[in-house]
RNA sequence: GGAGGGGUGGCAGAGCGGUCGAAUGCGCCGGUCUUGAAAACCGGAGGGCCUCCGGGCCCCGUGGGUUCGAAUCCCACCCCCUCCGCCA
């Protein structure tokens, strides 16, 4: 949600940031809209004063004695204009609520303008794409063959963008997940935490997934939503609180499954399990105050490369530009990792600063040691890191000759000590 | 699924038609005392909007209603808790 003074206050500022999203200009709607709800917030407000004040005079006189008819008569009179001017006001009230819903969080200055994926700018690439002495295949060639992957049965069960892994390749999907959770925990001072996969419609309207992609998510019939990422629950877990100072920052991690509906991406990434309607993944969510948010997102992009550096996947980070930038993030670094068998870079992290966008949304401040009253938090969330994907990056990067998957070493001991998958 | 109870300030918790934005306790902030701290004592403190800067209005889960007047009464909805039933 938007501080309407920031964007009373810089109007043309705010309409060069959404033109850098590409989006319409939107400051002299929510200004008019406003302005004509505090003018009638105004006019509500003086005639309610009126009332009361008649009010307080009946119920003296009335304990005098007196005669109140007249009183009364004066009251009543101010009724119906009190009713409309409170409809008036509730009504545009509600009009500039549901418009600033669907405006995107204000971007960082930093952020590069661009158009589309096309022009993110690549900050930093770590490792060197292996080469091979044969073309390599891609996952699901690699996981079809070891019989471990099996597209067919999965839609059978559930439709397509689903996948059954079996054996040695569910085992290392397990693998991946444990070790990123183990790692972000033990030694980047992430709190583990279990959350609920279901939750209310509320709670995405925090994090900013609701109202605007409905389509995106999948909802129970009893009006549960299933979570996307672990970003929701996690970041939720400070709303409608108020936190001491001393509290932040706030590191907490999980490994959930996400459900994704992927609706506007028919005919995208088809085969294989690259885009699933259902995906593991190791969130990280940091919740500081406004000082420490950029350093934060630093870090926890930082913790994120650290997993690819341990598996040995080469990886480039890259700084999203204003057209690919999410909906609630005021800066984001993805993570692509190389996949030898596409021959593509493939986003495996995504690491945002959302500032306090989301905290208006959900009403997650936190008191200043040093100050009277509150603030909001700056909420902050990245994959450390999408499993599926992983597990892709690990295949296409390890695979051997005979068709087999080379253990990347800090998996072994998660696997009973195994250095590979073979065939057969 | 059935039966009850309840949603009030940072927290706990009173208030149940006007003088209530709201007692009290805890917590918090400032002061006195103290070498310092604790204790004790004194004082202070919610948010939003408007303002002719005097002040005014709104906010007691949400929305509607009754009333001259609602935290207080009525209705609907949402949420939480307890007990019973069912169940991993």
């Amino acid at each position: 949600m938007h501080d309407l003074k920031r964007i009373r206050e810089a109007p043309e500022a705010f309409d060069a940031m959404l033109a850098r999203r590409g989006l319409a200009p939107a400051s002299a709607r929510v200004i008019e809209l406003d302005r004509l709800r505090r003018a009638a917030q105004t006019a509500f407000q003086e005639l309610q004063a009126r009332r009361n004040a008649l009010s307080k005079r009946i119920g003296a006189a009335r304990s005098a004695g007196e005669d109140v008819s007249h009183l009364l008569a004066d009251s009543a009179a101010l009724a119906d204009a009190i009713a409309r001017e409170e409809a008036e006001e509730k009504r545009l009230g509600l009009e500039l609520d549901t418009l600033l819903a669907t405006l995107p969080n204000w971007l960082d200055d930093a952020v590069p303008t661009g158009a589309s994926a096309e022009e993110n700018v690549v900050l930093r690439a770590w490792g060197e794409p292996s080469r091979f002495d044969w073309t390599p295949r891609q996952h699901f060639e690699i996981g079809e063959r070891l019989g471990l992957m099996d597209f067919e049965t999965a839609a059978k069960l559930s439709g397509a963008r689903f996948v059954v892994l079996k054996g040695a390749l569910a085992r290392l999907e397990r693998a991946i997940a444990q070790f990123m959770l183990d790692l972000q925990v033990r030694e980047h001072g992430y709190t583990e935490v279990s959350p609920p996969l279901l939750v209310r419609e509320e709670v995405l309207f925090g994090t900013g997934q609701l109202p605007k992609f409905r389509e995106d998510q999948f909802v129970t019939t009893d009006g549960r939503w299933l979570i996307p990422t672990a970003e929701v629950p996690l970041t939720n877990l400070v709303r409608e609180r108020i936190l001491a100072e001393s509290e932040l920052p706030l590191r907490v991690t999980a490994l959930t499954p996400c459900f994704r509906a992927e609706a506007g991406s028919a005919g995208r990434d088809v085969r294989g399990m690259l885009r699933q309607h259902q995906f593991l993944k190791v969130e990280l969510v940091s919740i500081t105050t406004p000082e420490q948010s950029e350093a934060e997102h630093e870090r926890m992009t930082r913790s994120a490369e650290t997993v690819l550096q341990r598996l040995g996947l080469p990886y480039r980070v890259v700084d999203l530009c204003s057209g690919d930038i999410g909906f609630s993030a005021a800066r984001t670094f993805d993570l692509e990792v190389w996949l030898p068998g596409q021959g593509a870079w493939r986003e495996i992290s995504s690491c945002s600063n959302c500032r306090d966008f989301q905290a208006r949304r959900m009403d997650a401040r936190y008191r200043p040691t040093d100050s009277k009253g509150t603030r909001f938090v700056h909420t902050l969330n990245g994959s450390g890191l999408a499993v599926g994907r992983t597990l892709i990056a690990v295949m296409e990067t390890y695979q051997r000759a005979d068709g087999g998957i080379d253990i990347p070493e800090v998996l072994r001991p998660y696997m009973g000590g195994l250095e590979a998958i073979r065939p057969g």
